[in-house]
DNA sequence: CCTACCGATCGGTAGG
DNA sequence: CCTACCGATCGGTAGG
């Protein structure tokens, strides 16, 4: 498909690095036709976004409704790292490439606000997790930017042959947690 | 400076979309006049590279001379969190731009030797406090990234007007240590 | 989905 | 530090 040549073009070469010849040759078309399916690089970059996005949003508005704390907690954690590694390509065009979009057009709009959206319920999580006291009595804007850190920035540096999502993943939880012999952690 | 220039051009349209039109222009110079302090665009932004690591290397020879656990992970997360935010632009093409470097020069080579050793450090810090129990036991190579994402992540969403580093650092500490009020401050 | 092509912009150089 | 300029590449269009 289109939108996967254009995101493993725009990963390793960046977007204005990327050309659309680029996406063309990894389809073995010429640039030209690349217009007969989209309307400009813009429009291309935004479907690489959207891609990335409507996959985890469907996760996130289940994950909300599950009622154990710590189970809720930790689908967060599994399901934003699973969906980063399963989706390399396109995360890391969306994280490193949002914010280029200079234009306000209804679609740019609609996926800033797809974000807007996405960040919220993921905050809300961290929160409640805060509130039931799963998480450490801190200042839960901060502990969102944490943990989606903690999670997201294994775009940068993951490799399926050499590493695994479920220990990652429990890695991080562990951490977040404080379970195992941590000192000054029983009680 | 030149280079506080193009780390700002560089952050805010990227390596690639980012001219040396852009730069001369920040500068309030042509951009031919460039040429007499640079070489290169590619020279150029390995300098932003440069200015990035130099003053982060500093610190953490020294963070891991710290005796006590909890308080060399407790520096290791201030300093890490601290530089990111005092030097946004230059971070932000840090993170998102190595790599673009295609050539092998000996400068790039000497860059990528640079952030190996500084993750080497970074690594080793986490390691020891897992050994010593201030975080649980777990896989400490998972660890170190999850740690790294949760502090060098600051980039993409720091703002000096509406946040503040050191209840960020705070926050941090309190999700890795568990601890529900803050730990190894006093004294 | 193609060939052919355009205007704009880019990194970099000549020569001062 | 400048003016002037070059070859290459880019996103996009015409017309089929």
């Amino acid at each position: 498909m289109i939108v996967e040549a254009a995101a493993n073009v725009f990963r390793e070469k960046g977007y204005d690095g990327g050309s659309l010849d680029d996406v063309a040759e990894a389809l073995d078309i010429r640039k030209a036709s690349l217009y007969y399916y989209i309307n400009s690089k813009a429009e291309l970059v935004g479907l690489v976004f959207e891609t990335a996005m409507d996959g985890a949003r469907e996760d996130i508005d289940r994950i909300v409704l599950i009622e154990d704390p710590v189970d809720r907690l930790r689908a967060l954690v599994e399901h934003q790292i699973g969906r980063v590694i399963s989706d390399l390509s396109h995360f890391s065009v969306f994280f490193d490439h949002i914010g280029f979009t200079k234009e306000s057009s209804a679609k740019s709009e609609r996926l800033r606000q797809l974000e807007r959206s996405y960040v919220e319920a993921f905050s809300q999580t961290v929160e409640r997790a805060i509130a039931e006291g799963v998480l450490p009595d801190v200042d839960p804007r901060y502990a969102t930017r944490a943990i989606m850190g903690m999670t997201c920035w294994t775009y940068k540096w993951f490799d399926h042959d050499r590493h695994d999502g479920a220990a990652l993943s429990e890695t991080c939880l562990q951490l977040l947690l404080g379970t195992g012999q941590a000192v000054g952690r029983q009680g």
